[in-house]
DNA sequence: TAGCGTTGGTGATACCTTCTAACCATCGGT
DNA sequence: ACCGATGGTTAGAAGGTATCACCAACGCTA
């Protein structure tokens, strides 16, 4: 999943153990949540008991920290992935849709409520600039290069340091934000279960929101 | 904040204490988040010891689901206030942001990541409904009465449910949906911190995204 | 091949949490 | 003045994180 070379048999074993605690959390989080992750649990499991899984782990913030890290690098992997396959907005909606529901639980670690005192370690924000520059290639694709600016426009032309030295103009600049909170929107309350009772297809108003910031 | 009429003074006693429980788990969740609630913590404050508290809440669950329900209630009653000044979306929205930025986490008791097993108390879907009916009512006020619909809102419509006997029609239907997700993907980002380090002004992206709602 | 440092695993322990059980005091209505 | 309901206490079970001291086993090196 990150490193699969490792030189002595130790290292290998020693990241082969590592591997299947994360999967062991993987499984635990999926099921109840990562505030119910438990290191104990964990080791029971693998037939070993209590801390020797603070051999592998400082402790439990930093496995968490770990499963965000794992968490960000597969968006990112899905996301480059396919834009291989042609820049289209609504591709990368629907990718992120896919990833998103096929472990909700790994979109809330990203994505969902922060915790207070935490920060999150400072290679995630590469990895989310990385993510942001696909979707600022696929603003950037289909648009003709110049419409007279709106204020936001503006604004955001003005504070464009996050966007790196991607070379996209304003509309796309604002094209990007708002594809990523407009599907953040419709998808988070989605996973969150906000729509259960009421008996439409959030997909559909999911589609409808990726083809508002396609044709715009 | 929940029942401030008690007949006895023993019922206005329990009354109180339960207030102030709330007020202590309020303090703790704003400054850790609500996984770190401590029901100790809390007794410990409040110069009590321990399981003095579960004479007042059955549990920390219990506690947790009276959270919510006053956030709820809460947020409610902002909306119904500021919906009797007019029914204006723009305004509407300028309410939420200000309750929601008032208290972080007191948001994302209501919106935030769901614990997997945890069930709602079916009373918060019909404060639920009551938000909603604001917004609906909003939306349809300055609108003129039918355009042709859209797929997206021929499936509201056919599956309309949710807004009750509310004489939305369908396109109210799907602009309610469109402000809910709209604002909260904005709102819920901006609370999380993931626009933090990119140096724009998150309410210049969330007026325009409010304002994308009530233009159309 | 013998030695020995590094590494992985163990049980004991301290300290936290939620929550139950048993006991005691105090309040208030009859 | 009595007595049940209510509020509060301590003790304790069960489970969590995390540290410590100890032991075994692996693998490099002399």
């Amino acid at each position: 999943m990150s490193k699969p070379e490792a030189s002595t048999p130790r290292e290998r074993y020693r990241a082969q153990v590592r591997e299947e605690i994360k999967k062991h959390a993987w499984e635990q989080i999926a099921s109840a949540g990562a505030s119910a992750l438990s290191l104990n649990a964990i080791a029971k499991r693998m037939g070993m008991s209590g801390p020797a899984l603070y051999r592998y782990f400082a402790g439990r913030d930093e496995l968490i920290t770990e499963l965000i890290r794992d968490a960000y690098r597969s968006l990112a992997d899905t996301f480059r992935a396919r834009a291989e396959a042609g820049p289209d907005l609504r591709d990368l909606a629907h990718a992120l849709r896919e990833w998103a529901l096929a472990d909700p639980q790994r979109y809330f670690l990203v994505y969902g409520t922060p915790v207070p005192g935490y920060q999150a370690p400072d290679d995630t924000t590469r990895i989310a600039s990385e993510i942001m520059a696909v979707i600022l290639d696929a603003c950037t694709a289909g648009q003709v290069p110049d419409e007279p600016a709106s204020p936001l426009e503006e604004h955001l032309h003005a504070h464009r340091d996050w966007a790196g030295r991607h070379p996209a103009p304003p509309s796309a600049l604002r094209r990007a934000l708002t594809f990523w909170t407009r599907l953040h929107g419709v998808l988070s309350l989605e996973l969150a279960g906000q729509f259960t009772g009421m008996r439409f297809d959030p997909a559909h108003l999911y589609t409808a929101e990726a083809e508002s910031v396609a044709r715009d």
